[in-house]
DNA sequence: TGCAAAATAGTACGATCGTTCTATTAAGCG
DNA sequence: CGCTTAATAGAACGATCGTACTATTTTGCA
C-alpha cells in the first residue's frame, strides 16, 4: 500500500505531528492542515459533495476566501480530503498489520483493524463508501483520486490473501480474489446495516461472517 | 413484503399500465406519474439529494412551478420517488419469486432476481444504496420512507430464509439472520465493485459467493 | 357550449453556492 | 526595524436552489 499520489504533503510522510524536516511548517501550511482536518470531519458526515467552503469557513472561523485561497478550487479541497483520509486509513488499518507475520495472521489483523475503523465510522461516516456512491457515475480528478485510494487498499488486502496462500495457510484451491470480495462484502454490509439501519448485531454478524470465510478457505 | 405506506396510489396496485378502476387517471395524475418516472431516472443517477426540481422541469418540458405543484415540497417528491422505486423493486424481485415453492428454491429465486436487478443498476444506479448513504445521519420523513422500504425488503428476504429452514432445507444450526446478512454483503460488494470500480468479474464473484453461503447453510 | 375547478406557467424572493478581484493584515527574513 | 511576500478578509458576481404568490391556460362535467 504505497501512496497513490506522489504530490503528497512531505510533512505527513511518516508521523502525524507537525514539523518534519529542518524547517518547521509555515503558518499557511499548518492552517491548511487544520482546514483539511475540519473538512474531513465535515465530509465524513455530509459527504464529499455536501462539503461547502462556506460551511467550512464557519467552522474554521475564517472567511470563505481565506479558506478558498489554500486550495484554488473546490475539487482540490475534495482531493486533499481524500488524501488525508487515505493517509489516516493506512496509518490505522494497514501499517499496524505489518507487524503481524505474513499469511493468515496478517490477514486477520487487517480485517480486525478494518472492522475497528468501521466501528468508529458507524458514527462519523466513511468517505470511501459515501464517496464511491457520490462519484460512481461521474468522472474527473476527484473520482480518480478516490478510486485510486480505494483500489490501493483493496489491492493491499488482496496481496495479504495471496501471501496467506503462498504461506500454505489457505487451501490450494482457494481463489484469493473471491475471498477478498467476500470480505469486502462483510464490511459493506456492516456499514450499511449499522450506520443506516442501526441494527445493533451488525458487528457480531461481520465477525461471524469472517470466521465463516476462514472456515471455507483456510487449511484445517 | 407488504407496502410500507398505505397512501400508495391505488392505480399502481397490481400492474403497471395506467387506468385501474372505473374512471381513467385524470390528466394531473398521469403527468404526476410521468414526473415521478423521470425523477426516478434522475435520482438513480445523481442521488435523491441531487434531485432538483429545476432539472426535473427541464426534462419534463415544464415550468418549475408546474412540477412543484404536484408535490408541494421537495421532500414529498423524494418520498414519491422512493415509493415508486420500492414498488418496482417488489414487482421485479419479490413477487416473481413467490411462484417458486417455499424454502430454498424461493431463496434462490429472490437472490437471482436481486442480482439481475443490480446488474441493471450497475448502469442506472440504485436508490436504496445511494439513499442509504445520503441519509445515514439525517432524520425526517424522507429517511423514514427509505428505511421503511429497505427494511421491508430485507425482512422479506429474511423470512424466505426462515421458511427454508422450516422446510428442512437448511442445517438445523443455521442462523437465518446471519445468512441474510452475508447475502446482503454480496449484493453490496457487487454494486460497489461493479458500479464504482468497474471490476468486470464482480457478477461472477457474487454468484460464487452465494453458492459458498449455500454450501455452508444448506443441507447436503 | 359554458363555467368551475384543476393544471400549469410566470415571476419574484431570499439563501447559498463556487469563484474572482481587490484591499488589508500578518509573517519572516535581511 | 523595514520591506517583501504570504496569508487572510471583504465585497461582489452570476448561477441555482426551494418555495410562495399570482396569472393564465386547460380540463372535465352539467
Amino acid at each position: 500500500m504505497t501512496s497513490p499520489d506522489a504530490t503528497h504533503t512531505p510533512a505527513r510522510a511518516a508521523h502525524r505531528p507537525v514539523a518534519a524536516s529542518t524547517r518547521a511548517l509555515q503558518k499557511g501550511q499548518q492552517t491548511k492542515q487544520a482546514i483539511v482536518d475540519a473538512a474531513l470531519t465535515l465530509a465524513a458526515q455530509i459527504g464529499l459533495e455536501g462539503l461547502s467552503i462556506g460551511a467550512l469557513a464557519d467552522v474554521m472561523h475564517m472567511s470563505k476566501s481565506g479558506v478558498f485561497a489554500h486550495f484554488g478550487s473546490r475539487e482540490e479541497l475534495q482531493i486533499s480530503v481524500i488524501r488525508e483520509y487515505y493517509a489516516r486509513f493506512a496509518d490505522e488499518v494497514f501499517f499496524p498489520a505489518l507487524n503481524e507475520p505474513r499469511g493468515l495472521p496478517r490477514v486477520r489483523a487487517m480485517f480486525a483493524n478494518w472492522m475497528q475503523r468501521v466501528a468508529v465510522e458507524i458514527q462519523s461516516g466513511c468517505i470511501f463508501i459515501s464517496g464511491a456512491v457520490e462519484f460512481d457515475d461521474r468522472s474527473g480528478p476527484v473520482r480518480d483520486a478516490l478510486a485510486s485510494s480505494i483500489k490501493t487498499w483493496l489491492a493491499a488486502m488482496f496481496r495479504a490473501v495471496v501471501q496467506a496462500k503462498q504461506e500454505g495457510h489457505l487451501r490450494t484451491d482457494a481463489d484469493e480474489a473471491q475471498m477478498a470480495f467476500e470480505i469486502h462484502g462483510l464490511i459493506l454490509a456492516l456499514h450499511f446495516e449499522a450506520r443506516f439501519l442501526k441494527t445493533p448485531s451488525s458487528t457480531h454478524r461481520a465477525h461471524t461472517g469472517f470466521e465463516h470465510i476462514l472456515a471455507r478457505y483456510a487449511n484445517v
